[in-house]
DNA sequence: CCACTAAGCGATCAATTGCTCAATCGCTGC
DNA sequence: GCAGCGATTGAGCAATTGATCGCTTAGTGG
C-alpha cells in the first residue's frame, strides 16, 4: 500500500517496525504483512520476535491499590526510602519477570540524574532481569558502574557476572568489574588479591558508591551460592547451622540481618554492603524461598529500599509482622 | 487459583491487573479470568479497557534505521538541537497516534531534570496526544507549566485548552494558564488584556521559559484556527493571500517562517515564539497538510527541535531539500 | 562434488480473541 | 409501584493468531 523506499532494513528494524505497527498502531498481522510486503507468517514471526528480543517495552501506568498498600506497609515497618511492589503475575509464574520492569524503572531514575553518580551493582537473576528491561538509548556517560562482587568463578565461567558489562554496554557508561574470586579458597588468597593496588582502586570506588542495587539470595537448600558452585554442600550446612538465612553480594547473614563471622564470609571477595548506609541501597528480590532472607536484609537495613512482587511482599510482612 | 484477599479493588485496579497479566505476564484471557475469578468476557473487557484508558504503555525500544536517517537529515538541514522521527503507522492511520509516545518521551526528559524549569506549552491535538501519553507518577512539583496561548475561545468553550491543566494534574506541577482571548476582536481589546498586571506576570513567565513545546498548525483550507472558529473564512482568505502557510501558538507565518504583519496577528493574545531562541523550542506535528507549515517554522527557526513521523519527515525534506 | 545441518518459508489447523446481540440489572422519574 | 433507560453481562460466532509440519535454501565440512 504505502511504498517504502527502505534500501536495506536490518532484520531488527523490520521486527521493530512490525511490532510498532502491531502494538502501537493496532493493525492486524494481515495488514502489517501487506504494508511491509511480506507473507502473513513472516509478519507474525516479526511481531513475535520484536517482543522476544525486548524491542517492545510494555509498562503498567497505574498504581494498583493493593500494591500501593503493601508498599506503604513495608515502608512503615522497615523505614524504607524507596519501595515498589509489582502485581502478582499468577501462580505458575516467575517472580523475576514481574519485578524486572519495576526494577528497571527504579534504576533509570538514577541513570537520568544529571549529576555524575557511582552506581554499584551485585549479580543474580533478578539484576540480570532488571538490566534486560532497562531501555537502551539512555546515554549515561557521566555515571560510573562498579561491581560489588568478584567476577572469577570457581569453574572460570564468567557468564553470570556480566550484569555490569551488559548494562554498561546499553548505557555507554564506564564500568569497573571486580577482578577477584567471588569466594577465594583461603582468607590469605583473598587478602592477597585485595592488596593489589588496581583492585584497591575498584574497591574504593565501590565503597563510595552513591547508589547500590543488589539481589538478595536465600541460604536454604536451593541457595544460588550452592547451585552455582561457590559454596560446597558442607559449607552450606555449616552456615545454616550458624543461622544463615540470606546473602547479599555473596556475604551471608542471619535471620536478624547480622553478617556471619564464620564460613565463606572470611573468604568472600569484593565489597560488603554495610548495614544502615545513608545512601540508597536497593534490594531486588522476589520469590517464596527468599522471604526470610529479604526480611533479614530489611531488618538490619543492609538494604533501605526494595523492589519485590505482591506475594513476596505479603509474606515478608507476615513473617516480620 | 491464587486466593486474592482484595477487599475492594476499583475498576481501574482490576483493569490494570488484567492488562498486566495479559501484556506482561503473557497469560491468556481464560487464565486471567480464572485468576481474577470473573468470566472470560469480563477479562477480555478489562484487558481492552486497560489499553483504551492508557493504563498500559507500549514503547518501541529500538531506533529503526530509516527513522534515524531521517532524523540526521532533518538535523543537518535545519540545524536542530533535537529531532525524533516516529515510524509510520500505515496509510489509514493518524499521525498524532504515531508521534504521541515519542513526544511524551521527549517531554519527560525535561520533566525529570532536577533543576527547576519553566516549561511553556501551546495547544492542539498533537500536544493533547503528547500529554495523554505522558506517564503519570513523575513528580515534577519543582517545575512550572505555563501556557503560551490564551484560553478564552470565541464561543467560551475551554475544552480544547486544558493541555496545561491536564498535564499539571498528571505531574502535580504548578501551572499558569493565560487568561486572555486566543484572538481578541480588536487590537485595543488585546492590549487592554495584556496591560493587566496579573496577565503581565504570566506573560513574563512564559517569555522566560526554559523549554517550549508547541504544535504547528497549517493555514490551508482545513486550518485548525478556522475549524475551531478563531478566524473567519474571510480572514483566512486574506492571510492566505498574504502568504500564510502555518501558525504556532496562534501566530501566523509565511513560507519562509516570517510572521505576518497583517490579519489576526495584530490581535493574537499570549506570547509569540520568537525565531532563533537559544533555548529548546520543540515542535510537535505530523500530517501531509502540515508539511509547508513545518518547513516554514524550521526554516525561520521558530522551533529548533522537532518530533514528527516518517512520511511527514520525508515530505518536509523533499519540500525544503 | 556431495552429504549434512541449520535456518527460514509457506500451508494447515487448533486455540485465542474480539465483536454482536439479546437478556438482565440497577437506577431514575413519573 | 412501575415504566423507561442506560450500563453491564454472558453466549455464540467470526476473525485473528500462533503452533506444527514438511519443504526449500544456504552454508559447512568431508
Amino acid at each position: 500500500m504505502s511504498t517504502r523506499p527502505d534500501p536495506e532494513p536490518s532484520l531488527q528494524d523490520e521486527a521493530a517496525r512490525a511490532g510498532w505497527l502491531y502494538y502501537v498502531g493496532g493493525l492486524t498481522q494481515d495488514q502489517i504483512a501487506q504494508d511491509l510486503g511480506v507473507s502473513r507468517q513472516r509478519a507474525q514471526r516479526l511481531v513475535s520476535r520484536a517482543m522476544a528480543e525486548g524491542l517492545i517495552h510494555v509498562r503498567l501506568n497505574h498504581r494498583i491499590g493493593a500494591c500501593v498498600d503493601l508498599e506503604k506497609a513495608l515502608t512503615a515497618r522497615f523505614g524504607l526510602t524507596r519501595c515498589r511492589v509489582a502485581p502478582d503475575l499468577g501462580p505458575g509464574s516467575d517472580g523475576v519477570r514481574a519485578i524486572a520492569p519495576a526494577a528497571a524503572a527504579e534504576f533509570e531514575r538514577f541513570l537520568r540524574m544529571s549529576d555524575p553518580l557511582v552506581l554499584a551493582l551485585g549479580t543474580g537473576r533478578a539484576l540480570r532481569g532488571m538490566v534486560d528491561a532497562v531501555s537502551d538509548g539512555i546515554a549515561a556517560e557521566h555515571h560510573r558502574l562498579v561491581s560489588l562482587i568478584g567476577n572469577i568463578a570457581p569453574d572460570g565461567s564468567a557468564s553470570f557476572f556480566d550484569v555490569v558489562m551488559r548494562l554498561a554496554d546499553k548505557v555507554r557508561a564506564p564500568h569497573y568489574p571486580m577482578p577477584v574470586p567471588v569466594i577465594s579458597s583461603t582468607p590469605e588468597e583473598n587478602a592477597a588479591f585485595h592488596a593489589l593496588p588496581p583492585i584497591r582502586r575498584v574497591v574504593d570506588l565501590a565503597r563510595q558508591a552513591d547508589v547500590i542495587f543488589v539481589g538478595i539470595g536465600q541460604m536454604s537448600d536451593d541457595a544460588p551460592l550452592l547451585k552455582d558452585g561457590f559454596v560446597t554442600r558442607e559449607e552450606l550446612d555449616a552456615m545454616q547451622a550458624a543461622g544463615a538465612v540470606g546473602e547479599v553480594a555473596g556475604w551471608v547473614f542471619r535471620r536478624d540481618g547480622r553478617y556471619l563471622e564464620v564460613g565463606t564470609n572470611r573468604r568472600t571477595g569484593g565489597v560488603r554492603v554495610e548495614p544502615g548506609l545513608d545512601r540508597p541501597a536497593i534490594g531486588i528480590a522476589a520469590g517464596a524461598t527468599k522471604v526470610p532472607a529479604i526480611a533479614g536484609a530489611l531488618t538490619a537495613r543492609i538494604v533501605n529500599g526494595l523492589v519485590t512482587d505482591e506475594p513476596t511482599a505479603r509474606a515478608v510482612l507476615a513473617l516480620a509482622g
